[in-house]
DNA sequence: CTTAGTACTC
């Protein structure tokens, strides 16, 4: 009954038993001890240990097991050579321990000088030469034993396919007495892992069962691969699933861009009565800040604060970077405030956030927080501290934190902080400057390098040095027109058709990828998605949008707004331009906004590519009539719209 | 007592 109440985690009622209880003797303080082991508890157990009368093997293994599991392996060693009698089990579970530790050669010692061995002491070995990729040695305890069961041949079938010898695997596999549900998943990961898809999948047709390990791997390794449908499918299949089920399916939409998808499921998990789970939370909070959205994000909060995790750094550092991506630097450090003891993640993750918002003094202050704390600064705060002085055209500030980055911190730049120094000299009008840096590397500069000049050259219009960067990326990221599309609206503004049709045609010629522009918005805990271009619009209220975007388009051009029609790429006359330019994705997005988002709050936009030119002067004014707030996240950073200006002061 | 998994935060 003691071991019932252990057995279903009621420590507390059995305790209570046991006390009632009218006649001990050694098996039920055995029971105790092993119950309190099984729930974690060795300090109890122990105190059990040492007021019992007698102890025999049973008790004295338990105890070894008990601080093996809890990572103690030093205190279960010390018990074990005090142990009077030893048997079989009580040698297997010290030689687990060990190699649990990674400490191969103590448990091969044991392992010989062992009296008696059974199919398990055996196996255990077996396991331990695997995990250290000594198989041929596995293979001769293997091919000596007297006596093998089914673990063991799953031992040593998933001991070749973890070590890359699918097909040994598969030849033990094929002759093996009997197989359970481990030894087919064994199989099945060993195709997944060395990405035999197909072989995979085979395997996975002809399981008897489909059990649910096997399931979970088939989803994440097929999702992670590109094909979401298929996992979709073994998902939707399942008759049973637990939380690893539906934590892959959501990394695996939140990786492969069905944010929303994930959301669903999240939300359907919950409806199913499956309790959240630290990888769940992970998951779900990079699906908000994806999305940034903020009222998701939030709710998941307050069901974070209610869990178990509410406490962990880890988190917390996830939550920070979700209200971050999400505009809300006010909750990002109500939280990041909250933790006395934070780790360098955790600083990096505000001093980028700041950074990002273009709030570059905040920025340097975290981090001289972060420094005057103790903590060591390490390559990813550089990042967020060289790009906070250049989104704050603070150049002397950056050259020295670049630095003392070297000499007083000891951290080697990388390729990313030259592309910073970069950015910082080109955004303050040191292109020439920028590009003797970028000469000057002692790495091969990059495509984020070169882009960082480019965008550079398109600030300032240096046409000359452009054409050269756009050429070096085209050789870098053959596939992505963004620099081509950068490029000809240098054209455009220069008003070079003839250059910008060249370009139009290479970009066709070489079938590069144009990314469409999507700009989205949260309203009502609802997700808006536009597509920009001249398409008609697939929202539900397209026509009250219109409407708004007429309105707006009226009240602007009173005020004197003109369309800049050199972000536009194609050489049309005016008017269309125009037109074009009125329904790209951010205004649809900021006009939905303005329509349902309540006064008084800030309209929060996201776009998934860089804002272009003539729509930040147009939400700027938009902001100024409007009287309204509007904060736009584009691909790189934040804008924040208000009477009339935006934070990153017109360079981005 | 031995065999399959699970955690990518700046």
């Amino acid at each position: 009954m003691v071991a019932a109440y252990f057995e279903s985690h009621k420590p507390r009622d059995a305790v209570l038993l046991f006390d009632q209880m009218p006649q001990r003797n050694t098996v039920s303080f055995n029971s105790m001890i092993s119950g309190y082991v099984k729930n974690g508890m060795v300090a109890e157990a122990r105190k059990v240990f040492d007021v019992m009368p007698e102890r025999n093997v049973v008790s004295w293994t338990s105890m070894v097991r008990g601080y093996i599991q809890e990572g103690m392996v030093d205190e279960a060693e010390r018990l074990f050579w005090a142990m009077p009698h030893k048997n079989v089990v009580s040698w297997t579970v010290m030689i687990g321990g060990l190699l649990k530790e990674s400490r191969f050669e103590d448990a091969k010692k044991l392992f010989d000088m062992m009296p008696v061995k059974d199919v398990v002491a055996v196996t255990n070995m077996i396991s331990g030469y695997c995990q250290v990729g000594r198989l041929d040695e596995a293979r001769e305890l293997f091919d000596e034993m007297p006596m093998r069961n089914v673990f063991t041949w799953t031992t040593m079938v998933s001991g070749y396919a973890k070590n890359g010898r699918v097909d040994v695997a598969r030849k033990l596999f094929e002759v093996m007495p009997g197989r359970n549900e481990v030894s087919w998943t064994a199989m099945l990961m060993g195709y997944t892992q060395s990405g035999r898809m197909k072989e995979a999948f085979e395997l996975f047709e002809a399981m008897p069962m489909k059990w649910v390990v096997a399931c979970n791997e088939i989803i994440t390794r097929f999702g992670l691969s590109g094909e979401v449908n298929r996992a979709r499918m073994v998902f939707e299949g399942m008759k049973e699933r637990d939380e690893g089920t539906w934590n892959a399916m959501i990394k695996v939409c939140e990786r492969k861009g069905f944010e929303l998808e994930a959301l669903g499921l999240f939300v359907r998990m919950q409806r199913e009565g499956v309790e959240l789970n630290f990888p769940s939370f992970i998951s779900v909070l990079s699906v908000c800040a994806s999305l940034a959205s903020l009222d998701h994000g939030r709710q998941v909060h307050a069901r974070l604060v209610r869990s178990e995790f509410d406490q962990d750094l880890y988190v917390a550092s996830v939550l920070i970077t979700m209200y971050v991506k999400c505009g809300d630097l006010v909750r990002a450090k109500r939280i990041f405030n909250r933790f006395p003891f934070k780790d360098v993640v955790m600083w990096n993750s505000m001093i980028t956030g700041y950074s990002q918002h273009g709030l570059g003094e905040d920025a340097l202050i975290v981090f001289r927080d972060m420094c005057s704390s103790g903590i060591q600064p390490d390559e990813v705060t550089f990042i967020g501290v060289l790009s906070a002085c250049s989104y704050s055209g603070k150049v002397k500030e950056g050259f020295k934190f670049f630095e003392a980055m070297k000499c007083t911190y000891q951290v080697e730049p990388g390729i990313e902080h030259y592309a910073c120094m970069v950015d910082l000299l080109g955004r303050a009008g040191r292109v020439d400057e920028a590009m003797e840096l970028v000469e000057k590397m002692p790495m091969e500069p990059d495509a984020i390098v070169w882009g960082a000049l480019l965008g550079a050259c398109r600030n300032h219009m240096k046409l000359d040095l452009a054409e050269f960067a756009v050429e070096k990326i085209a050789k870098l990221e053959p596939k992505n027109a963004g620099p081509y599309v950068l490029l000809s609206h240098m054209y455009a503004s220069r008003g070079r058709w003839r250059d910008v049709e060249v370009l139009r045609k290479k970009i066709n010629a070489r079938s590069v990828v144009k990314f469409p522009g999507v700009s989205w918005i949260e309203v009502e805990k609802k997700v808006h998605m536009f597509t920009g271009g001249d398409s008609k619009g697939h929202h539900p209220e397209q026509p009250i949008i219109t409407k708004m975007l007429e309105k707006l388009g009226g009240i602007l051009r009173e005020t004197g707004y003109c369309p800049d029609g050199s972000f536009v790429l194609h050489d049309v006359d005016e008017e269309e331009k125009t037109h074009s330019l009125g329904y790209h994705s951010e205004k649809l997005a900021v006009a939905y906004g303005l329509l349902k988002v309540p006064e008084g709050m800030p309209i929060r936009v996201m776009k998934n590519l860089r804002v272009c030119g003539d729509c930040h002067s147009a939400i700027k004014l938009i902001a100024k009539v409007t009287g309204r707030e509007i904060i736009l996240r584009d691909a790189n950073r934040f804008h924040h719209f208000k009477d009339g200006h935006c934070s990153c002061k017109d360079f981005w």
